[in-house]
RNA sequence: GGAGGGGUGGGUGAGUGGCUAAAACCGGCGGUCUGUAAAAUCGUUGCCCUGACGGGCUACGCAGGUUCGAAUCCUGCCCCCUCCA
């Protein structure tokens, strides 16, 4: 579980993946200090889950925080109501104060399979904004102005087209930074989408008398489509929490496109081995998917251990690349449960020998409405799937409504899912 | 406070009384191809029943109304945008 973040030199800790650090050359300096530095990380607990995007910051602070520096993790529940508006078009809902609580629980749990537990320090937002009077709000709002928020690049772009813009968004940028007062952080990371927050951040902080903290950047992380950012809202997310199976599976489906950033910001091979692989990509020396799939052993390994890599990557060559039935992937579906296509055959045999000649050569069932029982599709969905052609049973396709299967059948349904039928009331 | 414009399916956006479950595009899903990449291509894309033909139920901001019939007309309400004060 742990990533494998080792002997890494503080240059390569400075620069791989890393946009921007400001001011410039302020950390090297800070670290050399010898003083332990407070590293602050917020995260909006606004979707249930983190995906690799994130572990991309998270493996960063792993990293400094092996070399002996403090981890503030800030749970955003205050900002997570508002929602960043940070790269996106339109306002977002408000979120209630129990759909916050519910998902930092599994932001918490998700966090620390990256970050050291024991060395970090855990704040929530409502612990100082709880106590917050209007009389504060107003004077912490006034201390900037609209035009300093219009700076920021989809705020313009928003305000420009007459794009509806809240107030209380323009007041999220001024929340973040205050949370840097509070627990006077020195460095701030986020992605290079949050650099005009983090800047808000060193300005509050000034001018409250404090030391203005450094704001490290880093690159972001395309999501699997290869274009957008990694973002629940797209839904092109890896998921921390995702099976391995399903971690590995996705990484495959990336653009070759995307291949190269992800070396660079999900992994830590070193980077003259990342240039040589470029190198051999471009004079197409290698195939991508051989690369693709080390990517997807090694992502796999970070979140599941070696064992579950291996597994992954084994299963995906039988299921995909052999076109052999799953076994791991799988859902399974007891026998019990199967929708029979008419119990009233029973007639002239004893319940019990038809049951065990149904289980051994197989029974008609209503494909459909199996697929729609286990899948949550709906029935109208799961005929579809079975007119066009995307149900196989056993490694046939078959497009009839009411197939034989028995025990130990695997039921295909489009690319990737798959059904298993085991011997189970 | 005044004037004007607008709210349509996951998204953009047509549609001004029946031919509209609603064009087109995007996205999604499935097939072919393949490296579960991309591209290409074919199909599909509200829900329920049916083997099928077919039938039923919801749907165009909300609530009423007019009409044999409304996303389309009328009334009230809510929300958004623009300009003026």
């Amino acid at each position: 579980m742990t990533p494998d973040t080792g002997a890494q030199t503080l240059d390569y800790v400075l620069a791989r993946g890393v946009i921007d650090i400001i001011p410039k050359g302020s950390l090297t300096e800070a670290l050399e200090s010898g003083k332990k530095l407070r590293l602050k990380l917020g995260l909006d607990p606004s979707k249930p889950d983190l995906h690799i995007g994130h572990a991309v910051l998270l493996r960063k602070l792993r990293a400094l925080q092996e070399m002996g520096h403090q981890v503030v993790l800030i749970v955003g529940d205050w900002t997570a109501q508002i929602g960043d508006p940070s790269g996106q078009s339109v306002m977002r809902p408000m979120l209630t104060v129990d759909e916050v609580k519910a998902n930092a629980e599994t932001y918490m749990r998700q966090f620390f399979h990256v970050v050291d537990k024991e060395k970090t320090e855990v704040r929530w937002q409502s612990e100082w904004f709880d106590d917050f009077k209007l009389d504060e709000v107003v004077r912490l709002a006034g201390r900037f102005t609209v035009a300093q928020m219009l700076q920021r690049e989809d705020f313009r772009q928003r305000f420009d087209a007459k794009q509806p813009l809240g107030i209380h968004e323009l007041l999220y940028p001024l929340l973040q930074a205050y949370d840097s007062v509070a627990i006077d952080a020195d460095v701030e990371f986020g992605g290079t989408d949050q650099l005009f927050n983090m800047l808000v951040g060193r300005e509050l902080q000034q001018a409250m008398g404090k030391e203005p903290q450094i704001v490290f950047t880093m690159n972001l992380l395309v999501g699997t489509d290869g274009s957008q950012k990694m973002s629940k809202s797209v839904g092109n997310t890896i998921d921390l929490e995702d099976p391995p199976d399903e971690q590995y599976g996705k990484v495959m489906s990336i653009p070759d496109e995307a291949l190269m950033s992800y070396l660079e910001l999900a992994t830590d091979l070193p980077d003259e081995e990342i240039t040589y692989i470029g190198k051999q990509l471009d004079e197409k020396k290698i195939n991508p998917m051989d690369v693709k799939k080390r990517l997807a052993r090694d992502i796999v390994r970070q979140f599941h251990g070696d064992k579950a890599a291996e597994n992954a990557e084994a299963e995906f060559g039988r299921v995909f690349q052999q076109r052999e039935v799953a076994t791991e992937m799988a859902q399974d579906v007891s026998w019990g449960r199967l929708p029979f296509m008419d119990a009233t055959l029973l007639v002239g045999i004893s319940a019990s020998d038809f049951v065990t000649n149904a289980k051994q050569n197989g029974v008609s069932i209503k494909m459909a409405s199996l697929i729609s029982q286990e899948l949550g599709l709906s029935m109208a969905e799961a005929r579809r799937l079975i007119e066009q052609g995307g149900v196989e049973v056993d490694g046939e396709q078959t497009k009839s409504r009411a197939p034989k299967v028995k025990i130990g059948s695997t039921i295909r349904i489009g690319k990737h899912r798959f059904l298993k039928i085991v011997d189970a009331p």
